[in-house]
DNA sequence: ACCATTCATGGGTGCGCACCCATGATGGGC
DNA sequence: GCCCATCATGGGTGCGCACCCATGAATGGT
C-alpha cells in the first residue's frame, strides 16, 4: 500500500508547518516528560532565567499562561525547590517568583536537552539552511501577535 | 510590563517551529470549525481527492489515523453525503470509501479556505521567502518518518 | 471608612488528539 | 470444515491545553 500523504495537504506550507511543529513539540515534550515536566514548566524556568524574578502575574502575562494555570505549574516547580515564591512586601497581594540555584541548574539541563532534540529534528538541513529556516520562522513568529 | 518571550526559547528553532506550527494549525482549524469540521475531516477528503477511492483500512494507513477514529470521521463525512461507503464485493469485510461530487466540491472549498489562511500567516514573508520556507519545511517533513 | 479593583488560589469544564479493547462479520490457510 | 487473522465498528480512557468562575486577602481611591 501507498503511504504517501495527500499532495493537497503537503503543498500547503501551513500543513508542513503544522506537522513539523507538532513533531518538534512532541519530541521536546517527550524529553521533558522524562522528568515529569511539561512545556509550561520549561517556559517558566526560561523566563525566570532570562529576565530574573517576576511578579507572578507578570510571569503569566509574558508567557500568556492563564493565572490559574500558572499556579499549578509553580506548585510543581516549587516542589523540587527550583522556584521560590515570596510575598511582595510592598504589595502583599503579589507574589515574587524567582529561580533558585537548583532551578537554574535544571534549566541549563533542560535547555541542553532541547538543543539535542533540535539537532535531531533539523538534521536534514545543513548549517546554512538551519540558519535560513530560523530567520524565516522568526519573521513569521514576530507576525503572530494578533493571534 | 514587558511581554518579550524568553530568548532561551526563541533562540530554539524548534520552539519557533512549534509556535508557528501551532498558530497555523489553530488558524486552519478555526476555519474548519466554522463548518463543524476538524483537521482529520479535511485530511480524509484530501486523500480521497488526490488518490481516489480507498479501502477504509488503507485510508487510515495513509493518514495515520486510528481505524477506530476513522470510523467516526467517516460517519461525519457521510452524513452530508460527502463520502460514500460501500462494502467491497471481493472482500466483504472491507469497505470502499469514495468521494462524492458534493464531497469534491466541499474539498475544493476547504482547500481554498486553507490557502487564504495560509496567505495570512505567511504574510510577513515575500514570495521568494515563502518558497524557501516551503522547501526547507519539506526537507524536514521528509525526515520525520521515524516518528 | 467604604467600595471597587487586583491578585493568587482552587476547582471545574470542554476540546482535540491519540490511544486501547471487545465484538461480530468475514476470509484464507490448511 | 476449523481456526486464526483481518476488518469495521462502538465504547471507553488519558493527556495537554486553554478556558471560566468563585473565594478571600489586600490595595488604592475618594
Amino acid at each position: 500500500m501507498d503511504f504517501t500523504p495527500p499532495p493537497t495537504l503537503t503543498s500547503l506550507t501551513t500543513y508542513l508547518l503544522s506537522k513539523t511543529g507538532k513533531a518538534a513539540r512532541a519530541a521536546t515534550a517527550a524529553r521533558l516528560a522524562d522528568e515529569g515536566l511539561r512545556m509550561s514548566h520549561m517556559a517558566v524556568l526560561a523566563a525566570l532565567g532570562d529576565f530574573g524574578a517576576h511578579a507572578q502575574r507578570d510571569l503569566g502575562g509574558r508567557l500568556e499562561i492563564d493565572p490559574s494555570d500558572l499556579v499549578k505549574v509553580l506548585d510543581d516547580l516549587a516542589a523540587p525547590g527550583w522556584v521560590e515564591r515570596v510575598r511582595d512586601t510592598g504589595d502583599r497581594r503579589r507574589v515574587l517568583v524567582s529561580l533558585t540555584e537548583e532551578g537554574a541548574a535544571a534549566l541549563k539541563r533542560l535547555a541542553l536537552g532541547a538543543a539535542v532534540v533540535q539537532d535531531g529534528i533539523l538534521a536534514p538541513l545543513d548549517a546554512a539552511e538551519q540558519a535560513q529556516l530560523h530567520a524565516l520562522l522568526a519573521k513569521l513568529y514576530d507576525g503572530l501577535d494578533p493571534t
